[in-house]
DNA sequence: GTCAATTACGTTCTCCGTAAGGATG
DNA sequence: CATCCTTACGGAGAACGTAATTGAC
């Protein structure tokens, strides 16, 4: 006789092993004596076996209903922490949420929505990775991070994306550079100037070679990685570099400035990028959403 | 919304993350498609989440869903566990069953009993004790024995106690003893005899006495603990000894007959012993039951 | 257009409660 | 005889199945 073996069953079972009373643990259980009865019934016959002894007077377990009182109380444990456990993460007071963004993204505007995330649910743990556009990816690809902000790479079809805002570039350059009054500069007029890179592996260099190369600038040889020196070697006078504007806050000196570069197709995309088909856990949604609302509520250079 | 969590929630969830398919993990479950879709609805109302993700084309288990797989895993092989270990005890193919019986019993009519209880069950651990009436008694207290199968003891209020048998004495002496012919002996018979005793800590002993003491028998001196060694006494000549019919298999040799002892006062009650108002285990049922029935196949003394 | 999940709705069946029955101290 | 578990029976609600609907590819 198969049972639908349910919580009923086992919160009946525990009532009655502990107070070894029907009535009172009918109660306890909010049924009539006579339904609570037919349920321990029930159970028995799929056990196969009784599980307490009783007369009028008396109700005990039996040695197989002792036995079985062990598992009970396990098994009642376990639902009622799966199911808490469940409930936790849904309300976000609990979890784990892992984000890649690019360095820039990571360094300056990332780190309050972080803070403001972590303050509405301490609960949930927050890793960030702050790599390279590719090794953003690959941390998506491989279920590590639960999405990324970066820009777009080689292969982007294996990933869900949506564009969440789109980055223009400025040029850097020092206070007495001739171009350092202009409201704003075009590509060609960079003619002349000496560029400091950034690496080709990096996404901005990505984004700016196919604007810049037709231009055959000078080049200062320099090709650095970090940000940080780009600003050093600038503010030396070794140079001018162009950058986008997300990246700003490591070139907010006062011998440098920083001007928009007014051209149409120079432009990096930041994207939200996730895997295909999954759906984001409740913890990293809520990430998310957040970083939707910021980017809604400061719309500078959002298209 | 309390859900009243079951085994079918478990098979339903556990069949549908396996099979990423609605119908499928339907007809498995032997529901219709739409059943099983409110099965799932229902699931994902209680934990407050989904649990999976799904269109029409593919379903996938949410990050919730994967922690939640986990869990129900678990409790579908611990439900499964709890039932099967409680339909082996009910079928008496796993269990333990412990009993305790007087050394009479524990050597000679018993074994048969127990070997014949061990065929047929061969997945219970039998244990047994056999020690003097007063710790068999003291073990079924303790719930070290599931009964006994003893003499009767000074305090049995505190037991369920039932009567198997009631043991015959029987004269034992030397086939040149002057009563080694007759057919019968009363107590009155025995004037004159020395009498080998057992402990005053046995239940043979404290049978004897009220039956005996009248009689001012010679005493032998000699007091013994161990059946053997009264036959051994006996052979030697250096006196006689009354025990019950059930220690007789230690009497049998040549040179000793045992004569039945005709006085009705005179015999030792064998009791079946448990804990008042606990029932026996499925297993210990089962010994019981054999005891009980090798009792009717060889009523011989049995009343 | 097809396949698959969801929704709608009528039906079935399980399970509950009231009430009578029975056993025990 | 009072208490308390069990059985009987009628009804309410949950769950199921058929079928229509929606949605994705």
């Amino acid at each position: 006789m198969p049972l639908n073996f349910s919580t009923r069953h086992l919160d009946a079972f525990l009532a009655l092993a502990e107070m070894r009373h029907f009535t009172r643990a009918a109660e306890r259980c909010h049924l009539s004596q006579s339904a609570f009865s037919q349920l321990i019934r029930r159970l028995e016959d799929a056990a196969g076996t009784r599980l307490f002894d009783r007369d009028t007077r008396n109700v005990a377990l039996t040695p197989e209903g002792e036995r079985f009182a062990e598992a009970a109380r396990r098994l009642a444990a376990d639902v009622e922490s799966a199911f808490a456990d469940l409930r936790e993460h849904a309300a976000r007071r609990k979890g784990r949420v892992a984000l890649a963004a690019l360095p820039s993204l990571a360094a300056g505007w990332l780190p309050p929505v972080i803070a403001e995330y972590r303050r509405r649910h301490p609960g949930i743990a927050v890793e960030l990775f702050d790599p390279l556009a590719d090794r953003c990816l690959e941390l998506v690809r491989l279920g590590r991070a639960d999405f990324a902000l970066t820009a777009p790479g080689p292969d982007l079809t294996e990933f869900d994306t949506r564009r969440l805002y789109s980055d223009r570039f400025h040029l850097v350059c020092r206070r007495d550079h001739p171009l350092a009054r202009r409201r704003s500069v075009r590509a060609a007029d960079l003619a002349g100037c000496e560029l400091i890179h950034l690496a080709r592996t990096t996404s901005v260099r990505q984004h700016l070679e196919p604007v810049l190369r037709p231009l055959q600038l000078k080049s200062s040889g320099l090709e650095v990685e970090q940000l940080a020196t780009v600003a050093g070697l600038t503010a030396s006078g070794l140079g001018v570099s162009v950058v986008p504007e997300l990246t700003l806050f490591q070139f907010r000196r006062p011998d440098l400035v920083a001007i928009p570069v007014a051209e149409p197709d120079l432009e990096r995309p930041i994207l939200i990028v996730q895997r295909k088909g999954r759906s984001l856990s409740v913890a990293a949604q809520g990430m998310l959403e957040l970083v939707e609302a910021r980017l809604a509520r400061r719309p500078r250079g959002a298209r």
